[in-house]
DNA sequence: TTTCACTGAGAACATATGTTCTCTCCAAGC
DNA sequence: GCTTGGAGAGAACATATGTTCTCAGTGAAA
């Protein structure tokens, strides 16, 4: 029987994932992914067939291990509590780095339907679970009740891709941390 | 004597904005380059030496020809007024292509300093311009007293990136101009 | 211990791509 | 009209880069 294969695809994904936030899709070469990752030529092409192949799954990978668990929190539906939760938990996450998801929208959406169709798909999903959390505030009076939730729901949707942004800028984080607390605070009932 | 250039330089630049807009600084090759701008490589070399320095230049005629005039809508500083006018404006800028500087920023600003200064700068000025109409507002009783200056226009200014990135995935924007009324309207004095 | 299917490392390859060079042609001055 | 310095078009070049191939080495099974 042959030896088997010595590396963990869980963490070449993972470890990919860095490789592409610092260099984006184009500008991550195969030598860098290669060198930074546990893993070779060989295996990369026996794996995953592509470049391009190998985008999509690093970007499933990132979505299902590193948003999901934090998009999970917002789906706790707890109301303004989840909403807190989910921006604490996304701040830390982005602090420093941004989102892997949103890099690869602006640099290849143009191009790329399937990076796309990922993006919306995250869109939507975040804009229906504010959209939950919000009408459960707004039953516990949590909220005011003159404000529209669709519109705030995809307010607050817009606001996450912008700290995505702003968090390759910023090297510290403790501003949007207080961004998020004046973001809330003109929703809540007096 | 020899002919004079042919190609006008303004144009070109402008034309090159939706050549990077499209495929991003990496996936946008230089073939393609040529073809769609009113250009030749010899040209292209002798004006900007290489790829990179051409995109200081694209990317400086976009902020002093696009961003510029948008962002001067909100130093006006009319109040509530001047940031309606603003967003209405970015909206429809941004509307199904997205915004330039914001692309380059997530694709190579952990590589490339300058494209970082650039965002840096113009993320300064739009918050100090935020701060400034919401200074007013609040003087003249357009927006609730209790609400933090700084953290407000930061939270704006983040949500102008967001715009930028939603502005890729969402063909239309009627949306988005539907949201900013629901980013603004709790701000009101009741 | 021998076998051998498969791994790992990197050489090799083909193509893509940024950059430079060549050559023809034009238009302003004589 | 002739000259000529620079423009325009694209061939040519060198390198970068995604992909494939080769081959020695390894570890489980017999």
């Amino acid at each position: 029987m042959p030896r088997k294969a010595l590396y963990d695809l869980q963490a070449v994904l993972t470890q990919a994932i860095d490789v592409l936030l610092e260099h984006g899709y184009h500008g991550a070469i195969m030598d860098e992914i290669i060198a930074r990752t546990d893993f070779n030529r060989r295996g990369f092409y026996l794996e995953f067939g592509s470049k391009q192949q190998f985008l999509y799954q690093v970007l499933d990978h990132y979505l299902h291990t590193q948003l999901d668990p934090i998009v999970g929190l917002l789906e706790q539906n707890q109301g303004l509590v989840s909403v807190h939760d989910f921006f604490d938990a996304y701040v830390r996450h982005v602090r420093g780095r941004g989102c892997l998801l949103i890099n690869m929208i602006t640099e290849m959406g143009f191009d790329d339907e399937a990076v796309r169709d990922r993006g919306r798909h995250y869109l939507d999903r975040l804009q229906i679970a504010f959209i939950g959390c919000l009408e459960k505030a707004q039953r516990h009076q949590q909220v005011r009740a003159d404000i529209n939730l669709e519109s705030t729901a995809l307010q607050l949707t817009s606001y996450v891709q912008g700290f995505a942004v702003n968090a390759v800028l910023a090297g510290d984080t403790d501003e949007l941390s207080l961004a998020t607390r004046a973001l809330l605070g003109p929703l809540a009932t007096e």
